[in-house]
DNA sequence: TAAGAAAAATACTGACCTGTATAAAAAAAT
DNA sequence: ATTTTTTTATACAGGTCAGTATTTTTCTTA
C-alpha cells in the first residue's frame, strides 16, 4: 500500500502568494540561496500548507520556472506591440527593451532563466526543459520576425540574435553598466542589414 | 588582544592540491554546491590542513577565481599563438578555440567566470572584480587585436565580440549541443568585415 | 637523535537545510 | 449548528554546512 502525500491542486489565493513570493525571492538572490523557511516566512504562512501544494522544493521551482517563463514573454509581447509598427522593428525593440528594463532596475539580475541553467548545472534536471523551451521560443519570434520582414537567412540570423540577446544580459550583469547593451542594440541594426 | 588565526603563506605540494581540487569541482559542480568537507576528501588532507592553508571558503574560492583566471588567459593565448598568423586570424580562432573545448569536454561547464558571476549575485561579493578584470582582459584583446588589423571602430567591435563570446558560451552551455558557438563563428567573421 | 613544526584524525559547535508529525485553531461546507 | 476541510503553530528528524578544538602522528630540521 503505497502512502503518498495529498497534494491540493486548488487554486487559491494562498496559493498565488506562495509562487509570488518564492518568484520574488529566487530571482533576486537565485534559486540554491532561498530555502523553504525563507519563502513561508516572508509569504506569512506556515510552512505545512506550502507543502500541502507542492511536493517539494524542486516543484515549486519548477512551477516558479515556468509561470515565470509564460509572464516573461508575456509581458514581451505586450511591450513590443505597443512600441513596433513592424516585426522588423520588433528586432531591434527587443534589446532597446532589454535597456530599458535594466535602467528601470535598482539591482540588476539579469535573466532569471540563464541564472537558472547556470545555477542548476545537472543537465538532467527537469528545469533545463522549461529553459530551453523558453529560449527556442524566443528564437522562434526572432527567426519568424526576420522571415516575415524578407530577411535573408532567418533561420541562422534568429541564432546570432539569442546569442547577442544572452551575450548582452550576462556581459550587463557582470559589468552592471548598461553599455554592453547599447552595443548590442547597434549591432542587432547591423546584423538586419547584413541580413536585407 | 585580539587572536588572530595564523595562516600558512608557503607554497607547498598540499597547498596546490587544495587549489587544483577546489578548481575543479568549483568548476565542475558549481560553488555553492561544493561543501568544504568535499574538498577535503577529494583532496584527501586533514580539514584543518586547509583551514591552515586558508582563512575561510571565500578565500579559496578567491584564489580558485584568480588562478583560474590566469590559467585560462593563458591557455588561451598559448593555443591562439599555435593557429593564428595574423591578429585578425585570433578573433575568428577565439571562437573556433571554444568550439573545440566543447567537443573535447563530456560535460560542458561553460565558462567558470560567468557561472561564478550569475551564481554569487551580490555585486559586493570581492569575486566580482577578478570576473570584471577576466572579462575585461578579455575585451582588451579583441580590441587590440581589431586595432593591430586595421578594423574599424575597434572598441566598439571588441564590445561586440565579448557579447558574442559570452553569448554563445551560455547558448552552448544551456543547450548543450555546439551550434550556437557554429553561428558565432561564422557572426565573427561577418562583424570582421563590416569593420573592414 | 632530539626538538619543533606540519599534518592527520576525531569529535564537536551552532547554524541552516528539506521535509514531516501532531495537535490546535480557523474557516468552509453541509 | 455540526461536520469536514484548511491553515496554523510548534516541535522535530536527519542531513549538511562552515569552522574550531584537541590530541596524536608524521615529517623536517637542527
Amino acid at each position: 500500500m503505497s502512502k503518498k502525500k495529498k497534494i491540493n491542486t486548488r487554486n487559491t489565493p494562498i496559493r498565488e502568494r506562495i509562487v509570488e513570493t518564492a518568484t520574488r525571492l529566487f530571482f533576486e538572490n537565485g534559486i540554491q540561496a532561498v530555502g523553504v523557511d525563507k519563502i513561508v516566512a516572508e509569504a506569512r504562512i506556515a510552512k505545512m500548507t506550502l507543502y500541502s501544494y507542492f511536493a517539494s522544493k524542486d516543484d515549486l521551482v519548477m512551477e516558479y520556472l515556468e509561470k515565470s517563463a509564460d509572464a516573461w514573454l508575456e509581458n514581451f509581447h505586450t511591450h513590443l506591440n505597443q512600441v513596433s509598427k513592424s516585426d522588423e522593428e520588433r528586432i531591434v525593440n527587443t534589446f532597446i527593451y532589454l535597456k530599458e528594463n535594466f535602467n528601470n532596475s535598482t539591482a540588476y539580475r539579469g535573466n532569471g532563466f540563464i541564472n537558472a541553467a547556470t545555477e542548476l548545472s545537472d543537465g538532467r534536471n527537469p528545469a533545463h526543459g522549461v529553459i530551453l523551451n523558453y529560449q527556442d521560443n524566443l528564437r522562434g519570434c526572432f527567426e519568424s520576425w526576420a522571415y516575415n520582414s524578407g530577411l535573408k537567412d532567418a533561420r541562422e540570423l534568429s541564432y546570432a540574435l539569442l546569442n547577442l540577446f544572452n551575450g548582452a544580459t550576462v556581459s550587463t550583469q557582470i559589468e552592471d553598466f548598461p553599455e554592453p547593451l547599447t552595443h548590442a542594440i547597434n549591432l542587432a541594426k547591423k546584423l538586419i542589414e547584413l541580413h536585407r
